[in-house]
DNA sequence: AAATGAAGTTAAACTAGATTAACATCTAAA
DNA sequence: TTTAGATGTTAATCTAGTTTAACTTCATTT
């Protein structure tokens, strides 16, 4: 039914007609990503909202003594860009670099621009989108406060077991905000009961 | 010209017309809270969006020992609610309090329903109301990360002045993730640099 | 099969920030 | 005017997590 993962992604939030959905796809851009390649990199202007439709992308902060702190992992179904830089048309503060090969599905702030125009539902599709995005980061702002390294790892666990077989350890070490050293202390500890 | 502060605040995102802003004012709720009365208790569904017309609220989450964690800070002209609590019409994940004697305009869950299919404009609005407070929320994670806490207070003060000199020492200790003493031992610093 | 490098482990020494506890200051009520 | 509660300070001790550095494991290239 739903050719595109695009479409069938935002059925699930709002119900676009045939004639809107041409438009849509019309107006967006396929591309696709080889291992570590950056879509976007700390500095430049971020140019497009991606949905990522297969591979596994990493969003980055890299501050002045050269320390990665990775912010979130993107998978299949998700969205991935850097909002601020995108909306206001300042340097990006963070870099989206691909940790699998990627393919995603590209708007541009123009195009987005035309599609909220003519098709009102998608201001309803990305507003609920972005309230849920808001919901987790401050979820993950109160874990970081009030749980230990530890807690933060199994919680990480079981929120995404897919993410955690597909990326290395010291990419989820900087996800949680410790070292690599010390995530492979918590997760012997975690063994050896 | 603007008799309502919440109409002059939308009014510099979207242009509602007078029967739309009618509509608008029929549909909100204002309300009077005291010094310390809560507007969302922690595991209560949050039932409203809060508009702050004056006055301070803390936004915290109590862990099982018993510790604040303070997420945000709300003064005039700013937005407060649990939006997963109210969104999803689950048991709220914070509380939000009153710093000071506070006035505020509500929408419900219901009205806002109404309004956003009554005037389409509002789904930009608040679109871009949690844009902001997403970007601004991830900019936090990253500067929880990759900043001492010394650091941070500065980057506070900077950004907060109004609400530094309005919320005991105590709360902005809670916010940045330390605690009072430390916090006291960092002003100290910087005062005998 | 050896060599290179990326990823992960272990352990010792170190530090930012927590904990505990005693004391100081301020305010508002009685 | 005293008292009590809330807020803030100082200092000693403690700990979660960092740093540094040496070592292991595994995959890829030559």
């Amino acid at each position: 039914m739903n050719k595109d993962p695009l479409l069938g992604y935002i059925s699930t939030y709002v119900k676009l007609t045939a004639e809107e959905e041409t438009l849509l796809l019309s107006k967006v851009i396929y591309r696709s990503y080889l291992k570590d390649q950056y879509i976007v990199q700390q500095g430049d202007v971020c140019k497009s909202i991606n949905f990522i439709t297969s591979g596994c992308t990493k969003t980055f902060y890299m501050n002045a003594k050269g320390q990665e702190h990775i912010v979130s992992f993107s998978i299949e179904d998700w969205w991935t860009s850097d909002l601020g830089s995108f909306i206001n048309k300042t340097p990006a503060d963070f870099n989206i670099q691909c940790v699998e090969n990627t393919k995603l599905i590209q708007f541009t702030n123009e195009n987005m621009e035309e599609l909220y125009e003519k098709i009102p539902k998608l201001e309803r599709l990305f507003r609920k989108i972005v309230e849920r995005a808001f919901i987790s980061s401050q979820k993950r702002i109160i874990r970081n406060f009030s749980l230990s390294a530890k807690e933060r790892y199994q919680i990480f666990k079981e929120t995404y077991p897919k993410i955690e077989q597909r990326v290395p350890q010291y990419m989820i070490a900087s996800y949680l905000g410790i070292t690599k050293e010390f995530l492979s202390k918590i997760k012997s500890q975690l063994l050896h009961h």
